[in-house]
DNA sequence: CTGGGGATGGGGCCC
DNA sequence: CGGGCCCCATCCCCA
C-alpha cells in the first residue's frame, strides 16, 4: 500500500532535489517501517488512540490512521478515543481494515477462525473510512470475480451486513471532546434510545454480541446495534457530540458483489472474534473461579432457585469474555508497563500469562484499578481505597471478593487487538477458569456451561436478596443521607412516603426509592467495561468511564483546564474570580471550596471539642460562637449546646465517629460557663447523647461532668474558644 | 521534615 | 439522566 502523506514526503524530497538522501534510498525501508509499526500496534506500544467498534476495542497509532484514512484523520486530531459507527464498520471488518492499513495487504491473512467479513463489507467500510487504496483493492478483486449483488438487506452469503443500513451518513460516535468535531448525524446516545433497560440490557447484550453464536440477518445487527455495549453505547462526552466532519460518503448506494472467493462469512452481526485481548484476571479473582462455582456466600444461599429472570442486573454475563493470547511481549512492552504504573506487571504477577498483556494502556486510559487483594501496596491510591470504601459502604458482608462476590470481567484495561497466529492452539481463553480452547465455538460452548451455572446461582441469590430486603435484613449501608423518615404516620412519612425496606430512609418518589434501593444490592448493576468496577447508578458509571477515557467536556474559559464535571468547573472558576464564599467562623479563613473549609474545620476540631463546635458553627452560622475575629464569648449556652448537638450528630453519622461525638458532647459542658445554665443543659445533653446511640456511660459522663462543672468554683469563660 | 492550605480527582447518592 | 452536593483521598506548594 502507499501512504499518501508518505508519498508527499517523498515527493517533497524529490522536489528539494539534489540532496544526498536522494541517492541513499534504502529499498524496503517503508516496508520495514510498516512492519515495525504493525508490530508495535500488536503490542500496544505507543498506541495513542483507541477505536471502539461496537463492542470491540482496537488500539492503533494516530499517525498511521491519519496517513491512511482521511476520515480517521479528521477524528484522531482531536481525540484519543474514536467510536465508529458499526452500521458502517463492523468489528471484524475494521480488523481487516486495520490490518490493511498496517500491512498493505488485504484479505486478513486468515486470522482467527471463520468470521471473515465479505469483501463488500470491507469495500463499504473502506469507502466510509476513506481509504482509497483499500477501496481500489476491493474493487479490483470484485471485478475479478465479476459478481454483483445489492447490499441492501444485508445480502449475500453469511454476510448480513448492510454497510449503509439506511443511515443518513457516517456517524462516528465520537467520544472525545465532541465540541471540536462536527458530526452532522449528531450523537446517538444509544442507551438513551434504548428500551429500558435495566442494567441488564446494556450488559447482557454486550455479552450476547461477544458470544453471538450463530449467523443472523442484517436486522440482527440493527438490533444489536441498538443495544450496544456500554462502552460504545454510552455517550461519554458530556456535551452532545456535535458530530464529526463526516465526509460525504464517497461510495454512494451502489451494487456490491458478494464475495465468491471468501470463506463463509459469519458477517458482522455474528461477530465471533472480538479483538479484545483481555488479559487474565488478577490472581485472587482467578483463584475464586478456579474452584467449582460455589454458592455465592455474599448473597445468601438459602433461597430457592427461582425462575431465571430475563436478565440480571449485575451483568454477570459480562463475566465471560474471550481472551486471546497475544504474541509475547517485546521488551519494550514490559518497560512500558512498568513505566506506566505497571499494568502489565499486574497481569504478569498472576503468573504464566505475562504475554497476554500488550503493554500499558493507550493514551487517555487511566491506570488500571487496584483490585482488592491485588499485589498493590496499601498506599496504592484512590482506586484501591475506592474498593475498600465501597465495600465498607455496602456492608461488611460483601467482600472480600470483588464487588458482587464474583468477578465480572475485570478486564485488564489494556485491551488490544492481538495476533493469534503466532500462538499455540488454544487461543481462546475463558477468563473465569482460565481454560484455553482452539476455537471460539468451543469456548462458546464452554462459556455457556458457565452461564448456566451462573444463572442458577443468581436465581437463588436474587431470591435470597429480595427476601432479605423485604425482611429489612439489609445491613446498615452507607453513611449520611436522609434521616428524615420519621415515625410511621408522622410528617416525615407524609413528605417522603416511600420508605426503604432495608433501612429507614424515605423518599418523595418511588423512582428515587428504587435508585436508593440499589445501594443495598449486593451486586452493583453497572459495571465499568474497562476496569470492571461496578456502580449502583448508571450515571456514576458513565462518569467513571469518562475518567478512564480522559473525557473532560467542561473547559475553563480562563485557563483552558478541563473537567469531567460541571460542578468542578464551577468550583474551579472561583479560583479565577477570587471568590471565597466559605468562611471559617473560628479563624476567619476564607475558602473557595466548601470542602476545603470542611477540611479546615477538621483541623480546628483536632484542637478539641470547642474547635469542632466552633467549626460546625462556622458552617451553619449558629449563634453563640465567636465571630471571625475570634473574640466572641459564649453568651448563649444554648447556642453552644446547639452547636455541640449538630456536631455530634454529624460525627455520629459514622459509626467510627461516635466516640468523637460522645467526647464532644461531654466536653461541651465545659463551655457552659454559667453553671446554672450548664445544669439546665445537662439533661437534654445527656438525652441527646443517648439518642445518638452513644453509650449510657457516655451519657452518664456528660451528666457527671456537667454536675462537676456546675458545682465548680468558677464559671468558665470561653477563652479556650478563641483562636490561639 | 511537617503541617496547613489550595486544588483536583473520584465515588456515593439524592433531587 | 444530568445536576448538584457531599465525602474521601491525593498531590502540590509553601511557610
Amino acid at each position: 500500500m502507499t501512504f499518501p502523506e508518505a508519498d508527499i514526503l517523498l515527493k517533497s524530497g524529490e522536489c528539494a532535489g539534489q540532496t544526498m538522501l536522494d541517492t541513499m534510498e534504502a529499498p524496503g525501508h517503508s516496508r520495514q517501517l510498516l512492519l515495525q509499526l504493525n508490530s508495535q500496534r500488536t503490542k500496544g506500544f505507543l498506541c495513542d488512540v483507541i477505536i471502539v467498534v461496537q463492542n470491540a476495542l482496537f488500539r492503533a497509532h494516530k499517525n498511521v490512521l491519519a496517513a491512511s484514512s482521511a476520515y480517521l484523520k479528521s477524528l484522531v486530531v482531536h481525540d484519543n478515543l474514536l467510536n465508529l459507527d458499526h452500521d458502517m464498520v463492523s468489528p471484524a471488518v475494521f480488523r481487516l481494515v486495520l490490518d490493511f492499513i498496517y500491512t498493505g495487504r488485504g484479505g486478513g491473512g486468515g486470522r482467527g477462525p471463520g468470521a471473515e467479513p465479505s469483501l463488500g463489507a470491507v469495500l463499504a467500510a473502506a469507502s466510509y473510512l476513506q481509504i482509497p487504496d483499500l477501496v481500489a483493492l476491493c474493487k479490483k478483486r470484485l471485478k475479478r470475480h465479476g459478481k454483483y449483488c445489492h447490499l441492501r438487506g444485508g445480502g449475500g452469503g453469511g454476510g448480513g451486513y448492510a454497510p449503509y443500513g439506511g443511515r443518513a451518513g457516517p456517524a462516528c460516535r465520537h467520544a472525545g471532546h465532541p465540541d471540536l468535531l462536527p458530526v452532522p448525524a449528531g450523537p446517538r446516545r444509544l442507551p438513551a434510545a434504548e428500551p429500558p433497560p435495566g442494567p441488564e440490557a446494556a450488559v447482557n447484550t454486550h455479552c450476547a454480541e461477544l458470544y453471538a453464536s450463530g449467523p443472523g440477518p442484517a436486522a440482527a445487527l440493527c438490533a444489536s446495534e441498538r443495544r450496544c455495549s456500554p462502552l460504545c453505547g454510552l455517550d461519554l462526552s458530556k456535551k452532545s457530540p456535535p458530530g464529526s466532519a463526516a465526509p460525504e460518503r464517497p461510495l454512494a448506494e451502489r451494487e456490491l458483489p458478494p464475495r465468491p472467493d471468501s470463506p463463509p462469512s459469519a458477517g458482522p452481526a455474528v461477530y465471533k472474534e472480538p479483538p479484545l485481548v483481555l488479559p487474565p484476571l488478577p490472581l485472587p479473582f482467578q483463584k475464586l473461579e478456579e474452584a467449582a462455582p460455589p454458592p455465592d456466600p455474599f448473597r445468601g444461599g438459602s433461597g430457592s432457585p427461582g425462575p431465571e429472570p430475563p436478565g440480571r442486573p449485575d451483568g454477570t454475563s459480562l463475566l465471560y469474555r474471550w481472551m486471546k493470547h497475544e504474541p509475547g511481549l517485546g521488551s519494550y512492552g514490559d518497560e512500558l508497563g512498568r513505566e506506566r504504573g505497571s499494568p502489565s506487571e499486574r497481569c504478569e504477577e498472576r503468573g504464566g500469562d505475562a504475554a497476554v498483556s500488550p503493554g500499558g494502556p493507550p493514551l487517555g486510559l487511566a491506570p488500571p484499578p487496584r483490585y482488592p487483594g491485588s499485589l498493590d501496596g496499601p498506599g496504592a491510591g484512590g482506586d484501591g481505597d475506592d474498593y475498600k470504601s465501597s465495600s465498607e459502604e455496602t456492608g461488611s458482608s460483601e467482600d472480600p471478593s470483588p464487588p458482587g462476590g464474583h468477578l465480572e470481567g475485570y478486564p485488564c484495561p489494556h485491551l488490544a487487538y492481538g495476533e493469534p497466529e503466532s500462538f499455540g492452539d488454544n487461543l481462546y481463553v475463558c477468563i473465569p477458569c482460565g481454560k484455553g480452547f482452539p476455537s471460539s465455538e468451543q469456548l462458546n460452548a464452554h462459556v455457556e456451561a458457565h452461564v448456566e451455572e451462573e444463572e442458577a446461582l443468581y436465581g437463588r441469590a436474587e431470591a435470597a436478596e429480595v427476601a432479605a430486603g423485604a425482611a429489612g435484613l439489609g445491613p446498615p449501608f452507607g453513611g449520611g443521607g436522609d434521616k428524615v423518615a420519621g415515625a410511621p404516620g408522622g410528617l416525615g412519612e407524609l413528605l417522603r412516603p416511600y420508605r426503604c425496606a432495608s433501612c429507614d430512609k424515605s423518599y418523595k418518589d418511588p423512582a428515587t426509592l428504587r435508585q436508593h434501593e440499589k445501594t443495598h444490592w449486593l451486586t452493583r448493576p453497572y459495571p465499568c467495561t474497562i476496569c470492571g468496577k461496578k456502580f449502583t447508578q448508571r450515571g456514576t458509571m458513565t462518569r467513571h468511564m469518562r475518567s478512564h477515557l480522559g473525557l473532560k467536556p467542561f473547559a475553563c474559559d480562563a485557563c483552558g483546564m478541563r473537567f469531567t464535571r460541571q460542578y468542578r468547573l464551577t468550583e474551579h472558576m472561583r479560583i479565577h474570580s477570587g471568590e471565597k464564599p466559605y468562611e471559617c467562623q473560628v479563624c476567619g479563613g476564607k475558602f473557595a471550596q466548601q470542602r476545603n473549609l470542611i477540611s479546615h474545620m477538621k483541623m480546628h476540631a483536632v484542637g478539641g471539642a470547642a474547635g469542632a463546635a466552633g467549626a460546625l458553627a462556622g458552617l451553619g452560622g449558629l449563634p453563640g460562637v465567636p465571630g471571625p475575629d475570634g473574640k466572641g464569648k459564649l453568651d448563649f449556652p444554648e447556642g453552644v449546646f446547639a452547636v455541640a448537638r449538630l456536631t455530634a450528630e454529624q460525627l455520629s453519622l459514622k459509626q467510627q465517629d461516635k466516640a468523637a461525638a460522645a467526647e464532644l458532647l461531654a466536653q461541651t459542658t465545659h463551655f457552659l460557663h454559667d453553671p446554672k445554665v450548664a445544669l439546665e443543659s445537662l439533661y437534654p445533653l445527656a438525652k441527646f447523647t443517648a439518642e445518638l446511640g452513644l453509650s449510657p456511660d457516655k451519657a452518664a459522663e456528660v451528666l457527671s461532668q456537667g454536675a462537676h462543672l456546675a458545682a465548680g468554683p468558677d464559671g468558665r469563660t470561653i477563652d479556650r474558644f478563641s483562636p490561639t
